[in-house]
DNA sequence: CTTGTGCGTCTCTTAAGGGAACTTACGACG
DNA sequence: CGTCGTAAGTTCCCTTAAGAGACGCACAAG
């Protein structure tokens, strides 16, 4: 079977696929960020095989996205923890939830609100142009080949 | 093997990964995204197999991600496009390259560039408040629980 | 009437996931 | 002292589905 592996591609999405892109991984790095870290609450919390979830953090440890760190000298106990580059995934995660709010929303609406600690409201996320700070979606940009080109017909 | 289903999770997160969260499916939608929407520039740009191809496709036609339109009578032969909803995941893939590109970033640089069209310059996507318009991410905010609740420990 | 192209389906193998039992390391309890 | 409980995995087996690659079919052109 095989599976491709995506962690060489010249393309960033493909690349960050290969750190995330597992069945659960994103639901793992949810809970770890709302400060469910330890094995059993994950397992309990997400319903997965504890073999899958011994994988999944390891590869996530591995690839620097969380941090296995012990909170209890004796006996030995362990919690995981965002790193810096993991915390910048949670973009990801808050994009995910705005489009699942959007279109994948039940009878019961969002399962989760943000507020916004620098204007106090509920708030969602939207995409901005990190030069110019107005909106910034598919529709209102031209992609361009960079330095490490990709996609071909 | 039974897979777990995350279609039926109190929790937009899984909801959108049910959609785009099998292996491919982003990256089918990457290249529909910039133009690459025939069953066979499709497998032959990716690499992956055909069955799969097939599989993913109906499937993200099945959630109205893509349309499969006609563009010749005869021989019959159809191309593959971005429904609104599908436009709207482009969000998802654009945070994906930004992680991407920073984390994950060769030698090369990024492989592809945005010029954003209202001001013309190079850019990335930033989050930003729905409310206020200023930046936004997970250390900025309070997660409340919404009307369809989620999240147990 | 054979070749080429577009778009899939079929078959076969393999590995991934679920689930349960087992392990280690400790603290507490009676 | 024996054993119960808990946290954090590890190991095993078994099923199933996912993936690769071959094959099929419709049509057009030469």
């Amino acid at each position: 079977m095989q599976r491709t592996r995506f962690g060489d591609m010249a393309c960033s999405i493909a690349r960050t696929l290969d750190v995330i892109g597992e069945p659960w991984s994103p639901l793992i790095l949810r809970n770890v960020m709302v400060g469910i870290g330890r094995f059993d609450h994950l397992q309990q919390s997400l319903g997965i095989s504890r073999k899958v979830l011994t994988e999944r953090l390891r590869w996530l440890v591995d690839n620097d996205v969380l941090e296995r760190r012990q909170y209890s000298e004796r006996p030995p106990r362990y919690e995981y923890a965002l790193t810096v580059k993991g915390t910048e995934l949670c973009d990801l995660l808050m994009v995910m939830v705005r489009w699942g709010d959007r279109w994948t929303a039940g009878e019961a609406g969002p399962p989760v609100l943000y507020r916004h600690h620098a204007c106090g409201e509920i708030g969602h996320v939207e995409l901005h142009c990190s030069v110019c700070d107005r909106p910034m979606d598919v529709t209102g940009i031209d992609i361009l080949p960079g330095p490490g080109a990709a996609i071909t017909t």
